[in-house]
DNA sequence: TAGATTGTTAATCGATTAACAATC
DNA sequence: TAGATTGTTAATCGATTAACAATC
């Protein structure tokens, strides 16, 4: 099995693209060129083309791309019609958010087919469709139900203990919700969605604009002469 | 007021930063240096000097940052003591999880003063102590409580509609948490965070280990006759 | 054919990392 | 002083954009 390359940040867009046409063919629309996907998307024509490229050739010159074939044609590199089914660890409001609302969201094919916590007094109960389990039974549950993807939303004083429990199940790709880094070995993926900082992030920002005398700078001046106070 | 430079990557890096020295401050540790926050946080000790380094020098060479020291220096231009009124629109189940998980997670210096939503239904029902305002209310609501920064949590559906609806209400951060683009004049800056995109790139990077064929590659082959079929 | 649009190459840009002189 | 660690410069790396030959 060769290694195959599609860089990180072309494949973080192909959801777009994937959504992009989607849409497209629900309307019925045939043919659409890299420069009608760019207003869709608001992403450039030339990154569109070159995202596509890392996958193979899919497009006619003078043409453009034939929206349900190109669908069909990197359907199989992104598994889009296979089904994955995802565990869920920590069923707070962000978890049962996740499991209720995001169940059509995820719409095709994703499914939360085991949930589990910490919390005694929530194991036993039912959260989307599924009952709560504790968290040892992780890696049994996960070998059973060949679980590939787990969404991590538990509170930040649990990831530690989560992040063990993930280990031993062998689980591969994970998505951290928590506002804590996630220890794992180099052989899984983890993407990190951590809302509190996003917020922050634009809060740094809108300060920045009106920040007190000048951040930034080659700045000479402003150096504390010790560890300050 | 002269225009600051912080590079996005390394604005988007900060929200670490400043958790990781107030856990260390909560411990006592006075003094830290940016290799131990390395270990701590998990990005390179020479991109954290890096990063710092374009809101100021705050170390002190041989010793390291004060830990205490380092917070309030940096501070004043993150407004991390300032309190940011937020809009929240939106009140299905992921934006009531917010409202209510979040309250304590966003900690300090966030707060909700604002719910919208579309839905008649839900208008005048409580959501995270506040009442359900409809979204036509939201540029005056906005105004009166000097709002900037507003969290979308509506539905796909209706994307458009609170896009213009934030348009005229002179919002300039936005946390977009729909799977859609949200179209904006380019002095708004938005953030968007699609967790179903996010779970979909997990997916396409598991079926490209097992790919069918070969994808990617200089790629000669596989190009199709004409829009395939 | 003339016009359009792809896939790819080359140029640009930004982000990361390594290395080190300055300095405590 | 000797050892440590900063802030910054220079080198590397990856991502984006522009340009265009190939081709429908």
């Amino acid at each position: 099995m060769e290694f195959r390359r599609v860089p990180p940040a072309a494949l973080a867009r192909l959801p777009r693209y994937v959504q992009s046409l989607r849409t497209l063919a629900d309307q019925g629309v045939e043919l659409v060129s890299s420069q009608e996907m760019a207003s869709a998307t608001g992403i450039e024509a030339s990154q569109i083309r070159r995202d596509l490229s890392y996958l193979g050739a899919f497009g006619t010159p003078g043409v453009g791309y034939d929206v349900r074939g190109l669908l069909r044609d990197i359907a199989p590199f992104l598994g889009l019609y296979r089904d994955w089914p995802v565990a869920l660890l920590g069923c707070g409001t962000l978890g049962s958010a996740l499991a209720s609302h995001y169940a059509d969201l995820m719409e095709r094919n994703f499914r939360i087919v085991a949930v589990f916590d910490r919390d005694p007094k929530v194991v036993g109960s039912t959260v989307g469709g599924q009952p709560v389990l504790p968290l040892e039974l992780l890696p049994d549950v996960v070998k059973e139900k060949a679980i590939k993807i787990a969404i991590v939303a538990v509170s930040a004083d649990c990831v530690q203990e989560v992040a063990s429990s993930l280990a031993s199940s062998g689980i591969k790709a994970i998505l951290n919700l928590t506002p804590r880094a996630l220890p794992v070995s180099p052989d899984v993926t983890v993407r990190h969605v951590d809302l509190a900082a996003e917020i922050q992030i634009l809060s740094f920002q809108e300060a920045m604009k009106h920040a007190p005398a000048s951040a930034a700078r080659s700045s000479q001046s402003g150096r504390s002469t010790s560890p300050s106070a």
